[in-house]
RNA sequence: GGGACUGUAGCUCAGUUGGUUAGAGCAUCGGACUUUUAAUCCGUUGGUCCUGGGUUCGAGUCCCAGCAGUCCCA
């Protein structure tokens, strides 16, 4: 409701312990602080509240712009416009202050004049810092130096700011402050803002493409009694009132696929997972995962709709079709390149990937243990250790050595392969997907089975007996895929790490 | 878990071989300026040199331990 009259000082508000210093040491962080308060004062005293209010009719500075391109340079009678936004500069000439402006949507200089605002309001001006946030009322027009500008005629105070804010020309360059702070990064960080402009496009056009194809998206539980669906230690809680231990969950896929038994028969979830687990540019404790399920699907099924995820989330984060990632040249062009498995492992480590003697030697001259270990734990470890940083992608690495794949169908007729993809750019898994295992005998024997040389934290054989109990019921046969959406993002905005995608990753305490 | 590197003013950074009272730019504060663009000019102020030990006549600098971060490896 706006309000119509007179501004509404809180005298009653005392502000917190303003530090006590004397005039003394006047650049220290505390007198920065107290200089801010003093014109804050000055703002009260002046009536005016430094914590502003609702200001309506603001026009995005974007528009504005694309406005001011159509209108003559010299002329002195372009239109009137509101704006509002932080300021990020500050020049004063005098009788005269110029200001960079900058809102969601782009930046402007603003120029106010004593004699053009007036006596009152250039009491205000003398009130402005770094970092306030202000509106303004004025013509558009351009300066003497062709920029241009709102000539103010009107400045509604919104927002004090009490903080230094960073370098102006450098802004935040201490990685972890940039993280801790996130919202001066946002502000002064290049291309910041825009990242996570694209993270929220990308997210957008993941979920435009499955509801195009008829797909549900739906909520499982993250409080879990045991978590399964992957190879990762879970995080541990508990819950007071039911006296019972619970996990965060570490995955998506046994309750989606529960719901491919109740007939959803196309569903998807996009949520955070928790993994407790080590921190790396590519690793976060929690992060956001995609899996969707479509019955009557296999994996190839999931290979099309990961491509049409990928170009459909590419074009909405404006990705070029061809960019270099971490010293890696990607193609977006589709069809994805396709390759087996073994045929890599061949190609890249030299080895025979059907002889296990020939693997171990290899693993061995590698550095991989392996001794008393399933063969095709040390297949997957050179794997690993050999292949993936040469998949410069995107490529699709299909049919998996079958041991490690406990919730994947195996090929027909070829029970040591599992019918299974990971995608693959610049070295990084992006996406994983399966033709589903539905066999509730098949299953409940590998859920059994714990691999020789994989500890419990990597292994994925967790006895889930409700879950067994729903394949009984009959789930359809049915593809799975699993997109990092964190990593897709990395990907699409060329980012070199996971913290850059995440607005508030974790960190120690300061 | 192992290794390398980093930590100095609110922010961005210098700091020599261990040697006086630790410097600069921005920001702050004061002054000049009605067309600036990281405005400029003059002046001013600001420090737990990450923390704790140690060596030394003397430590931001060397040694040890810890904390935090970045990267690499497992």
């Amino acid at each position: 409701m706006p309000h119509p009259s007179e501004p509404t000082p809180q005298p009653s508000v005392t502000p917190p312990a303003a530090p006590q210093e004397d005039a003394s040491s006047k650049g220290s962080g505390a007198a920065l602080e107290k200089a801010r308060r003093d014109k804050l004062d000055k703002l009260r005293e002046l009536g005016i509240d430094p914590w502003g209010k609702r200001f309506d009719g603001v026009a995005p500075i974007a528009a504005v712009r694309a406005t001011g391109e159509t209108i003559d340079k010299a002329a002195e009678d372009g239109p009137t416009v509101r704006v509002a936004g932080r300021i990020m500069l500050l020049r004063s000439a005098g009788s005269l202050v110029f200001i960079n402006l900058v809102d969601r949507t782009g930046r402007i200089q603003i120029m106010l004049g004593k004699k053009q605002v007036g006596p009152e309001i250039w009491k205000v001006v003398d009130c402005l810092d770094l970092g306030d946030v202000i509106g303004i009322d004025g013509r558009l027009g351009y300066s003497k130096t062709g920029e241009m500008t709102v000539f103010a005629a009107g400045l509604e105070f919104l927002t004090k700011s009490l903080e230094t804010p960073p370098d102006k020309f450098h802004g935040l360059v201490d990685p972890d402050l940039k993280q801790r702070m996130r919202y001066l990064d946002l502000i002064h960080g290049e291309g910041v803002r825009d990242r996570f402009v694209s993270r929220s496009r990308i997210v957008e056009a993941v979920r435009r493409v499955l509801a195009k194809r008829g797909y549900l998206e739906v909520e499982g539980p993250t409080l879990q009694e045991s978590a399964g669906g992957a190879a990762a230690r879970p995080f541990k809680t508990h819950h007071n009132a039911l006296d019972m231990p619970l996990v965060l969950r570490i995955a998506l896929e046994l309750h989606l696929k529960r719901l491919l038994v109740g007939g959803m028969e196309r569903v998807f979830e996009l949520g955070r997972v928790y993994r407790n687990e080590g921190v790396s540019p590519r690793h976060n404790p929690e992060f956001t995962m995609l899996e969707a399920y479509e019955a009557y699907g296999d994996y190839f099924t999931m290979m099309d709709l990961t491509e049409a995820v990928i170009v459909e989330a590419a074009q909405a984060a404006g990705t070029p079709q061809r960019f270099e990632f971490m010293g890696h040249t990607v193609d977006l062009t589709p069809p994805f390149k396709r390759a087996r498995y073994d045929d890599l492992l061949a190609a890249v480590a030299g080895c025979d990937p059907a002889d296990p003697a020939s693997i171990a030697k290899t693993a061995a001259a590698c550095g991989i243990e392996t001794a008393g270990r399933h063969p095709d734990v040390i297949k997957s470890d050179l794997f690993e250790a050999q292949v993936e940083k040469t998949l410069s992608g995107p490529i699709f690495v299909i049919d998996y050595p079958a041991a490690v794949c406990p919730l994947t169908k195996r090929k027909a007729g070829q029970p040591h392969i599992a019918e299974r993809f990971e995608l693959y750019v610049a070295g990084m898994e992006l996406a994983n997907a399966y033709t589903e295992l539905n066999d509730p005998d098949l299953q409940e024997e590998l859920f059994r089975t714990q691999l020789a040389g994989l500890p419990e934290d990597d292994s994925m054989a967790r006895m889930d007996t409700d879950f067994i109990r729903a394949l009984r019921h009959g789930m359809p046969p049915a593809g799975g895929l699993g997109i990092g959406i964190d990593r897709l993002v990395m990907f699409l905005t060329a980012a070199p790490s996971i913290r850059d995608v995440i607005l508030f990753p974790i960190h120690r305490p300061q």
